[in-house]
DNA sequence: CCTAATGAGAACATATTGAGAACTTTCAGA
DNA sequence: TCTGAAAGTTCTCAATATGTTCTCATTAGG
């Protein structure tokens, strides 16, 4: 079982390898607790080696590593490291079973394209211009989902849906500034209902 | 693991061989980290020969060469197809030029991982509670971004960065019903700056 | 009082980095 | 082809950064 700070330590240890992929020094691990002495940190990481939390290559700058989990992976797979929450009032939570995101996981499929969005019409939902939207193509959706809509075969929008009890349907805009559209289901055809949002910022 | 400066001079030789299409000489790599002896790259170089991350042609003047690299396209890249703009007037159908977009380039970088994101501070900037956000790790931002900040060592928050001329930080929440907050300077620590954000429905 | 957990810091060992001399090989030009 | 400068190779020496091993102190709790 290992101490409050053996703990921090280790904590510390993974955040840093899951952002820096590489080992911290000793040095960078007592900045990072509060303490001073480097020997006491080599104290807490001999702890944590023996305990088979990390390895050691003895002697060498930035020598600890984090033992091998998966067997092989994919050294090409489009993966970032998943740190975790960022909750107020605590530090970037160390997430015992560190994951990742797969990216490809995240956002490929089948029937898939991307668009740029143009206009603030979704902006409420976090959906600004210029972000790109993954839709998966489709020509019906269920309430409520954000769909790529067709009306009058001449205008393409991406609204919030709903499909009313007398037939008509209902494209809501996630922009107070501007107002629902009611539209009998005819001159409305779903093209695509949006299954992800990105956006890059730099 | 490559130690700094191995790491450096193997950035070196690649940004090289990218711009001049052949190999660095020794002395070049040299000039160009700021070491005033051959011998010594001769020594970093070795290592990276060993490391199988470049070749070697013995004793050619310039004979530091890339291995081969995979052919022309990874099969399984994470791509999607970009249509385009969603444009008023015109089905979707009708975009000409496809293009695709990549996922990895589009957010994969050093130095990068994902936190999910809690609370509500960032909802007028598009970051909804639950969105994934791409961090970049650096002690540093610019004014305007959107940083990872460490409050007093104990709380992480994500809010636009404000560097004020008498030296003091300004955190700024993208949400009218909070309040930006100054801090002097040596409260706030730059955990890593926002590169990207996604979010997936379903 | 005793022990475990924590921290400071000195002293030492080793890794990393750099300088530069001397030697060998390559390569371009006479 | 021959030759000399240029470039690669092999050393040794040194300075500094970092890891390792200690001893000693302090504190909290039983």
């Amino acid at each position: 079982m290992l101490s409050k700070r053996e703990q921090d330590t280790y904590d510390f240890i993974r955040n840093y390898i899951a952002q820096h992929r590489q080992g911290p020094l000793l040095d960078e691990i007592a900045s990072g607790l509060g303490i001073r002495s480097r020997g006491v940190v080599h104290r807490y990481v001999q702890t944590l080696a023996q305990a088979g939390l990390i390895d050691l290559m003895q002697g060498r700058h930035r020598g600890i590593r984090l033992p091998e989990e998966e067997p092989a992976r994919d050294p090409n797979a489009p993966v970032l490291p998943f740190l975790g929450k960022i909750a107020a009032g605590l530090p970037i939570e160390a997430i015992p079973d560190q994951e990742e995101i797969n990216l490809a996981d995240f956002f490929l499929g089948p029937n898939r394209f991307v668009l740029r969005v143009q206009g603030e019409s979704m902006i409420e939902a976090g959906i600004m211009p210029g972000d790109m939207v993954v839709i998966e193509s489709s020509n019906r959706a269920r309430n409520g989902e954000i769909v790529v809509a067709l009306v009058d075969r001449e205008e393409v929008t991406l609204k919030r849906l709903k499909n009313n009890q007398d037939g008509t349907v209902t494209l809501i805009p996630e922009n107070h500034q501007m107002q629902p559209m009611n539209f009998s289901a005819d001159r409305v055809q779903i093209q695509g209902v949006v299954v992800g949002q990105m956006r890059s910022y730099r």
